[in-house]
DNA sequence: TTTATATACGATTAAATTTGTCGTATATAA
DNA sequence: TTATATACGACAAATTTAATCGTATATAAA
């Protein structure tokens, strides 16, 4: 019930390092050694990151991640997005139809209750929950 | 990711009904007819409700649950901690020991997400998402 | 007093989602 | 040419959630 999952958990770590080493171009196997973390789940999960912009690749021996300028603006509806797809506590609140068709009696508080998340994350970036 | 479960689903539902006939006395069977709820899933959750005095139950032919006076004051956090536990998006919240011992740098972050959310479900009731 | 119907509660099974693994392709520095 | 890195898709294992089953207890009505 309203629980990250380990991916974007995974990216928060990976981020928070690229972060505090700006210049460094650090690899997957490096992360995945000293944070402990599946190698390649962690491939994954920055691919998706870099087609973001929200961190850079490069390729080859010697290649690695480094973090974006953009990094830091990302708000954490965005970062989520990137890796979860639309946020929302029901499927239904991005549907045409609601999963009870006739007798939905819950349309009214789902739609209050995801609106209110997502302005939440809408109004905090990484920057500020990293201070 | 971030979703709520179907017992809070149902919850919902029951208790949109049974604010919209206050003087009703409305049983399971009811309720799971009416809505395609399975019937003894919302049984279960009727009675955490009742429980903590969201609801009131009545036994036997007859018998049925009824909306409580508490029940539009509840808070979402409440609402939420009856039926499912501690919210927290990862379980080291809750926890002396974090997830991974050494080198974990997600502390202040994931505290922060937390701490938001749980903020925004404390100061929004039942009441609020209803209308 | 008996019977039918409701809540109450625990144990088990089924389904769905999440997490992790494996295999292969491509780019590039040495 | 070779070793090492990212890139991507298919599959398997593990965990979590959802649903079912079984039994006990309370109580209104026949
Ligand atoms: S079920 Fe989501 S709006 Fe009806
Ligand atoms: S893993 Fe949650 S605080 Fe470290």
């Amino acid at each position: 019930m309203l629980k990250i999952t380990k991916k974007v958990e995974y990216a928060l770590i990976a981020i928070r390092h690229l972060q505090e080493n700006q210049d460094a171009l650090v690899s997957v196997s490096d992360l995945s050694a000293s944070y402990g973390i599946p190698k390649e789940i962690l491939a994954k999960t920055l691919q998706k990151l870099a087609s973001a912009n929200i961190v850079k690749s490069y390729k080859g021996p010697t290649g690695g991640y480094k973090a974006s300028k953009k990094i830091a603006k990302t708000t954490l509806n965005d970062f989520f997005e990137i890796l979860e797809g639309p946020t929302a506590i029901m499927d239904c609140y991005f549907q045409d139809g609601c999963d009870h068709l006739n007798s939905c009696n819950i349309r009214t508080p789902i739609n209050k209750i995801n609106d209110s998340i997502r302005n939440l994350f809408n109004n905090l970036t990484l920057a500020d929950i990293s201070q």
